[in-house]
DNA sequence: CAGATAGTTGACTGGTTGGTCTACTGAATG
DNA sequence: CATTCAGTAGACCAACCAGTCAACTATCTG
C-alpha cells in the first residue's frame, strides 16, 4: 500500500481555521487548499464536497479536544471547580487566539452550525452529536454537585443544557461584540444558572 | 417631486426575510431583487453595497419592532413580568415563522452578527448598536425589580447584558437543533440568571 | 405642456464559486 | 523491475456573484 498523506487532516485544520475565523459562506474551497497546501483534486479525492469536509472538520476538532475535555471535567476535580476550570480554559484560549487575528472568535460549532442549520443537515447533525457530547461533562458535573448538596438540580440533563445554552450566548455575543469581558464575568453568571447555594448565605 | 416608492422597504423586507431564513452569505442579491419585484438598477439605486442594505434592512426591522417592544416592557407591567411576556411572544413568534418554513429561525441580529462580525464593520456596528437599544429595556425592568426588592442586582446593567447573553444563547441553540423547547423553558432560566427570590422561600 | 426629479430597467462585466475530469507520480509489494 | 494503487496536479466548466451603467419612464410643479 503506497504514500501515506497527512493532507486530509491539513485539510480539515485549515477549514476549521477559516471558517471558524470568518464563516462557512466566505470560506472557499480554493482558500482552504490554498492554506492546506493541496490542490482541487487532492480536496475532492478526500470529500466528495465542502458540506462533507466541514462535517469532518467538525468531528476532527472534536477530537483534538476531547482529552483536553475529560481531563478539565475529571470526576477528582469537585464539580463546580469543573465549570470554573472549563470557563476560565476557554477564556484563555479565545483571548490567546484574540492576539493572533484581532477578534473574539466564540464557538465554531455554534457560529457554523446556526450559519448553515436551514440549508445543511449533514452539518446541523453533526453539531448537534457534537453538543450532545459536551453537554455530558455538563450533566454529570452538575448530578455531582446536587448530589453533594451544592446546588439543587433534581433535572441535571435540563439544568445541562441550559447553562449549556447561556454559555454559548456569551459567546457569540462576545463574538459579534469582540469583547472578551462578558466571557470572562461568566463564571458568576453560571453560578446563578446553576443555583449555587452560597455557605455564608445572606439570601432569600 | 415626482413619483413615490415602496421598493425601499421592500427590498429590506426580502432582505431580512431570506438573511434570517438562510444566512447573509447564501442570500445573493439577486435573490433580494426577485422576492422583492426588484431589477438590479433598482437595488443599487437605494443601497451602494449589499453590506448597506444589511445594515438598513436590520435598523429597519428595529424600528418595526419598537412599539411592540414598548409595550412589552411598559413600566405598567410588573418587572419581571415584562420579561415572561417578552419571552412568551419571542417564543410565540418564532414557533409562527416555523408553521411557514420549517425551521426555528432564532434572532436575525445573532444570526447574521455572528456570520459577518470579523468581516463586516458596518454591519457588525448596526447589531452592537441595536443590542444596545434592546438591552435598556431589561436593564429598566430589574432596576425596578431591585429597587421593589424582587430581586438582588446591585449592578442592574451587568445583569440586563447577561440575561441578554443567556437568552440570545438559547435561541441559538434552538435555531441549530430546531427545537422550540429550550425556548420555552426559559422563563424558569431567568429567574435564576436574575436571582429571583422565592416568597414561599426553601432556599438556601 | 415643459422640464425637473425620483425611480426603473436589464444587459453587461470581470471575477469567483463548487465541482469534474484526465493525466500523472511515487512508494511499497511481489 | 513491474505492477498497483493512494494520492497529486491543475486545466476546465457552467453557474453564479456583486456591482456598473446608460437609457428609459412616470409623476409632480410651474
Amino acid at each position: 500500500m503506497p504514500r501515506v498523506s497527512d493532507m486530509k487532516q491539513r485539510l480539515t485544520d485549515a477549514a476549521l481555521d477559516l471558517m471558524w475565523e470568518n464563516s462557512y459562506g466566505t470560506t472557499s474551497v480554493d482558500a482552504i487548499c490554498d492554506r492546506a497546501g493541496a490542490k482541487k483534486g487532492s480536496f475532492y479525492y478526500f470529500f466528495k464536497s465542502k458540506s462533507e469536509l466541514t462535517a469532518a472538520a467538525l468531528e476532527a476538532e472534536w477530537n483534538k479536544n476531547k482529552a483536553n475535555m475529560d481531563a478539565l471535567f475529571s470526576p477528582t476535580t469537585p464539580p463546580l471547580e469543573r465549570f470554573d476550570r472549563y470557563f476560565d480554559y476557554v477564556h484563555d484560549r479565545l483571548a490567546e487566539l484574540k492576539e493572533e487575528c484581532g477578534s473574539i472568535l466564540g464557538c465554531p460549532l455554534l457560529s457554523i452550525g446556526s450559519e448553515v442549520s436551514t440549508q445543511d443537515q449533514r452539518v446541523r447533525a453533526t453539531v448537534d452529536r457534537i453538543w450532545d457530547r459536551k453537554i455530558k461533562y455538563f450533566e454529570s458535573a452538575i448530578r455531582d454537585a446536587h448530589s453533594q448538596g451544592l446546588i439543587m438540580a433534581p433535572d441535571p440533563e435540563a439544568k445541562a443544557r441550559a447553562l449549556f445554552a447561556c454559555y454559548h450566548g456569551t459567546l457569540a455575543q462576545a463574538r459579534v461584540q469582540n469583547d472578551v469581558e462578558l466571557i470572562r464575568d461568566f463564571k458568576e453568571v453560571a453560578r446563578d444558572v446553576l443555583g449555587v447555594k452560597h455557605a455564608n448565605a445572606i439570601s432569600s
